[in-house]
DNA sequence: GTGAAAGCGCTAACAA
DNA sequence: TTGTTAGCGCTTTCAC
């Protein structure tokens, strides 16, 4: 292994001037910098990471907690986690991956141990346990997701109400009157990871601005409710001609049943989806839809991060803009037969 | 930041002897031990990272190189990422997660600084450009995914070539003669990640044996593109009535498109799928499927690397057994009419 | 069973 | 513009 010493002696210099050299916190004459690269690319000098970490107090990782539970959202989790390891990489960081898992522990664990000099927890619960320690702690982190109190914390998250109002005000501009929702599974509104709330909320009062009358109803999973689910809403609200889906997995049985119905999207009925572009790009219809912004989600949270961990202060929370997609699957209201 | 040598202080011990008791390895009486533990407790130590692996040269951390393309397999990826994760906790290892982006790269910036004791590469092609580095280094490292040349490296894998003969086996003995497969997008088979191609040899040569026909065809996505493969196939092998499908994104479309013309499944025609549990689970019609054991794949890289870490050769391939899991969509070949 | 002390490879005062 | 040097907090020999 080749250690700084080696390339100093290799160069003909001293060792302080090789670290100078590499971290760039004096200046160095040309001559000397070129003999002293020269040096490192010759004998492949790479620094020690744990000798860095343990002199500088500074370990140029970020942690990141992603949740265990892979059974939502998943593409989305991977596309945030890789836009923030990619952006990381451009500010000279790496990402210590912890699942949730050992919850609130690998946050003492990874600010005890001087692992990781920051970090990015996502999937944040409306009141998670995670942040009295984060508030307590000198390390800076960022939340990808809004708490329900966000004193003391930095958050980057999607307005999902600005999300609401956006899909609700889509439809009555093409003239939908009566809108049903249908959202995320009950088990989701329990856990109170506050995003669909939001959304609900944000569309709901749009739609009250709007004179819109709104029906949500949540969705288990499995074609047959989503038959079930789509007989009560047209029982109940008959002239039903706007959707908005809040669920990746309900789009495919949405549009299943509407079809098999003989309700024609979008001629009849319309739909907005809130699902991952992918998702809204590949359906047996072209979706309108609006997209999570992942790795804008992603890349902004790191962007915070290395700001705080350079000094700036940045607290508070971040909502991005949403941005609605008109595709094929909304069009004019039909007119009254 | 509390230190070993304040929880030596305040144990009424030597440094030394509050590292072995944190280590185990030498022996320390009981009531040492007892005090120095409830010291550690008391002032809450955690022992800095970056100081332990400078003298240890130990990092305990393992690095994972996940695929950035994150258009295929995702919830795949996840799961193993995860399963790595989980279980290099329980091995004391932390994961440093690596994006394919720096290539080659990001395999000499890790083994050089020393930040990751091991490695882990998924999404491994063919003739992949990291095996030469890998086989240089002293560096212990586990591919999961089948290079061409396994030589000098360890891999985990599942066994596709078992697996498509598996699914194979089943259809014949439903009784089916006739099986097309819709396999990856053609792109797939080009960039030689080398499954694709192995479930069709082992899929092609056990219906060889067992005197079956197969029609194979790429699939590159659309609903449109289905219809139009799936008439192909028929005008073609008009007595086809098994399907193998190696594409989750081609479960739908496929399911859609047969349905649309009248095949009822499992009655008409039988629908095996290579997917993750969950996509045959969830699709319209319950697959029948052979999933990719991702948790496992992970636990089992995992495993290995902490083997070589603890000195235990593993060179070689370890394959897993796939598992067909019978469901709704496969039956009897009808009987000619 | 325990302690003293010498590094591990680097950074960052301090000095020139 | 460059060199000297004192640690950073831990592990591990060597000594008892």
């Amino acid at each position: 292994m080749v250690t700084l010493a080696e390339v100093a002696q290799h160069a003909g210099v001293s060792a302080s001037t090789v670290s100078y050299v590499l971290s760039g916190k004096r200046s160095i004459s040309a001559g000397t910098r070129e003999r002293v690269e020269r040096s490192i690319r010759a004998l492949g000098y790479h620094p020690n990471a744990g000798a860095r970490a343990l002199a500088s107090n500074r370990s140029n990782i970020i942690a990141l907690m992603i949740p265990l539970r892979t059974d939502m959202y998943v593409p989305v989790m991977m596309e945030i986690a890789t836009a923030v390891a990619t952006t990381a990489r451009t500010h000279g960081y790496d990402i210590l991956l912890l699942t949730g898992e050992e919850g609130p522990d690998a946050v003492r664990r990874v600010t005890g141990s001087g692992l990781a000099d920051a970090m990015i927890l996502m999937d944040v619960e409306l009141d998670d346990e995670r942040l009295p320690l984060l508030r307590a702690t000198e390390q800076p982190s960022v939340l990808i997701g809004l708490p329900a109190d966000t004193a003391g914390v930095t958050c980057v998250d999607l307005d999902w109400s600005a999300t609401g109002a956006l899909c609700v005000e889509h439809l009555a501009e093409l003239g939908h009157r009566d809108v049903a929702v249908i959202g995320e599974a009950p088990a989701v509104y329990e856990r109170h990871t506050g995003f669909a709330e939001r959304t609900l909320d944000g569309l709901r009062s749009r739609a009250r601005e709007l004179g819109l009358k709104v029906l949500h109803r949540p969705w288990e999973g499995g074609y047959d409710a989503m038959a079930v689910t789509l007989s009560r809403i047209f029982d109940e609200r008959p002239r039903t001609t706007g959707f908005v889906v809040q669920n990746e997995s309900a789009v495919e049985p949405l549009l299943a049943v509407l079809r098999r119905q003989g309700r024609a999207v979008p001629e009849d009925v319309s739909v907005v989806a809130v699902c991952p572009e992918q998702v809204a790009v590949q359906a047996s219809v072209r979706l309108t839809s609006v997209a999570v912004p992942a790795q804008e989600l992603g890349r902004h949270a790191v962007e915070l991060l290395v700001g705080k961990l350079d000094g700036r202060e940045t607290d508070g929370a971040v909502l991005i803009a949403p941005e609605l997609t008109v595709r094929a699957s909304s069009g004019p209201a039909p007119t009254a037969p």
